[in-house]
DNA sequence: CTTAAAAATTGGTATTACCACTTGACCGCT
DNA sequence: AGCGGTCAAGTGGTAATACCAATTTTTAAG
């Protein structure tokens, strides 16, 4: 059992708190210029330069803007996704829903086809083919073939010899671990959910061993729409 | 004509921004300690001040840590922040090499300059225009835009308001550190180099602005082959 | 009333000093 | 030798002050 691992809590950090703390509350609207820095200091009864690094990390967190000559303004929440550079703003980063992660691997899946349709040796088409094939036999045996399913995508991302995209399908797949992707799941569980999504892959692998890039692409394209349907179906339906 | 509208940098942004060259670029590995404020402020011919804001910036980033009366620690890139559930395209083990990583952001990054055409809202392209002022801005100032440069980026990426493709340019840009990668960043030492790329940017941007997701994917195709070569030409050279 | 110069305000940076914490070496004790 | 405490050097943390640069407001001249 850890003793309380205490931590001497930086004075910067502290002022910024103080700060968010006003600014999350209402005291300081968007747009609002808050006190001078020296005033801050005076207040908070600290010295200038900490208040300097307490400001400077609002400002790296992108609460804050600093204008010189001005004052410092409250700045409108990022219209990004999630607060610009990776940055924890107000402590919790926006997740990507299921039908984000759907959306993303139709864009980049629907490249690495068409790559794979470029590039792919015989071998690796022999690979892709095999994860089809475990495909069939898991349905043939009512068994859920959902590690085939990863596997086809691998195999497919394989073969455009490209490490890289290799490892961001991989992430991308990873995703499905999710406390909301356990009912994407669901949608797998029919039979005959199964049997479309392997014809769906058959006609990706039928055009990347014709090695045709656009049929590839479009065929990933329609997997992708067709797997949105169906989970879309099982969303509804819940 | 905004001959030189230049804006003053604020210094704690050029030291981080040295800072982390120095991270990204295998100076400094994960786990080693950066020489101490006082060192880095006389080598950087800074006050120390300076130095702290920088850090403090760096440290907000999650990119260092800071340890009382011990040292600062480059610190190890977390890629999910909560619970780990995040998409991580990072962690490349197997060699991804520059050329491999260039491919795969032409494919991905493609994708997202077509989806952010067709759904970027009028903010979102209000901060990927601001970035690529940024860019601008450096280059006045003589000062390698690679911050900028990633902000692009990311910006365009939010600008396909997915959260899962998000997480992915932005795992792709961190590759960008190891021990290969530095060579990268001296291709962009050149300001002929810089003025290139920031054309091709403006005219993914301008591609965007118009809602015409292939000219947008075409520029951004375009943007990744110039990048190609423009390292194939560094690595010839060194 | 318009306009330009001057003053006040505000953030940016540098300098200096001192404190608290960490680390490692040294020294004495068992 | 092995253990434990003390002390000193190194390092980050904070404070105080001064001055510079940009902006904003005030003021004064036209």
């Amino acid at each position: 059992m850890p003793l309380t691992s205490i931590e001497p809590r930086r004075l910067y950090r502290q002022i910024a708190e103080q700060i968010r703390g006003l600014i999350t509350s209402g005291e300081y609207l968007v747009g609002a210029r808050l006190p001078p820095e020296r005033d801050l200091a005076k207040q908070l009864r600290v010295s200038r330069p900490s208040v300097r690094e307490a400001l400077i990390a609002l400002e790296v967190e992108e609460l804050v803007e600093v204008r010189v000559g001005s004052g410092i303004y409250v700045r409108a929440p990022s219209h990004g996704i999630n607060g610009g550079s990776g940055i924890h703003a107000g402590g919790f980063t926006q997740q990507a829903g299921p039908f984000e992660l759907i959306r993303a691997r139709k864009a980049i899946e629907g490249e690495c086809a068409a790559l794979a349709a470029k590039s792919a040796k015989r071998a690796q088409i022999a690979n892709i083919t095999g994860a089809l094939k475990q495909m069939e036999d898991d349905a043939h045996d009512m068994a859920p073939p959902l590690e085939a399913d990863r596997l086809f995508h691998l195999r497919l991302a394989e073969g455009t010899n490209n490490a890289a995209l290799v490892q961001v399908v991989k992430g991308l797949w990873e995703e499905r671990g999710g406390p909301l992707f356990n009912k994407l799941h669901h949608h797998f569980d029919t039979p005959k959910s199964w049997s479309a999504a392997i014809r769906e892959h058959a006609a990706v692998l039928e055009a990347i061993r014709s090695h045709d890039p656009d049929a590839a692409r479009t065929a990933m394209h329609y997997h992708m729409e067709q797997a949105a349907k169906r989970f879309s179906k099982s969303w509804d339906g819940k």
